[in-house]
DNA sequence: GGCAAATAGGATATAATTTATCCTTTTATG
DNA sequence: CATAAAAGGATAAATTATATCCTATTTGCC
């Protein structure tokens, strides 16, 4: 019921990207940096990332990574399951059939609507608003205690 | 992001005992088998349950279990934390400071707000509601095709 | 009392998954 | 051609989840 360290990475590793100014590239190693994240393991992160089309990569001495498209394009569902494939709450979702009780459990209908509101949740948060609170929050760290 | 097959298997037996007729008892073997879920280690999430509460259980030939309070006073959130412990989607959720990004970190506010409404739909979610489900689903399996 | 059937609980095994690193290769720049 | 970056395969390390075993305790019944 918890999200995996590189779904948390991800979403880390995006916002970095989408937070810097758009015309320069940035490099895995300085993200790992600022973000607090294993180097290496965010090489394979920027890797999925990439052939999900949510970065774009560049190899070689000028190289780096950017967004792949526009950060109002890019859902907070799209990044995690580029990482950790498709969320699923329950094993009895992972596609019909899967448990044979579907029909008679009412349990199943209870996760269908879990699963059914976090990924809307999910899929109805962009990048672009993520990064735009960010903005936010660094400008202002303690909205609603100003004088 | 998926629950435990324990929390599962919880669930379903907490169901399977609400089903049954509220005078008699059942014992954990027979549910295992209804339920088809590993006997051993339902004696484990049983234990859990009664530690929690949510199941009384007697000891000895006539022994069994049976529910430790009203189906509408047994919440989903309940049973999975009995069995499962807290819920949180994302480890910055575990206790406050636990991430010292909090303040500035947009997405952390993301998790916030998706963490409270999965709790809340299980909270408010009870073991009769889905006792009431299960009534409905057998005695009308094709509801929605009926001529 | 003694047997049988049930839960209780500690210890432990097994398996699966997640997290992380290493090493080599490929690409691009100056 | 040296350097800096990503790509990708293999593998190690750690953690967690799942499951079982064994012994103890409780209870009902003959």
């Amino acid at each position: 019921m918890e999200l995996s360290r590189r779904g948390d990475y991800a979403v880390r590793a995006m916002l970095d990207v989408a937070t810097r100014p758009a015309d320069r590239m940035t490099v895995t190693k300085e993200i790992a940096l600022r973000q607090d994240i294993p180097p290496i393991f965010l090489t394979k992160i920027v890797s999925s990332l990439s052939q999900a089309g949510l970065l774009r990569t560049y190899r070689g001495v000028a190289g780096g990574v950017a967004l792949g498209k526009p950060a109002d394009q890019i859902s907070l569902l799209q990044i995690i399951e580029a990482v950790d494939g498709p969320i699923y709450i329950n094993r009895c979702l992972i596609r019909r059939g899967e448990c044979d009780r579907d029909r008679t459990c009412p349990a199943h209908e209870l996760w269908v609507q879990a699963q059914g509101e976090l990924l809307g949740l999910l899929a109805n948060k962009s990048l672009a608003d993520l990064a735009r609170r960010a903005q936010e929050l660094q400008q202002a760290p303690m909205a609603g205690f100003a004088a």
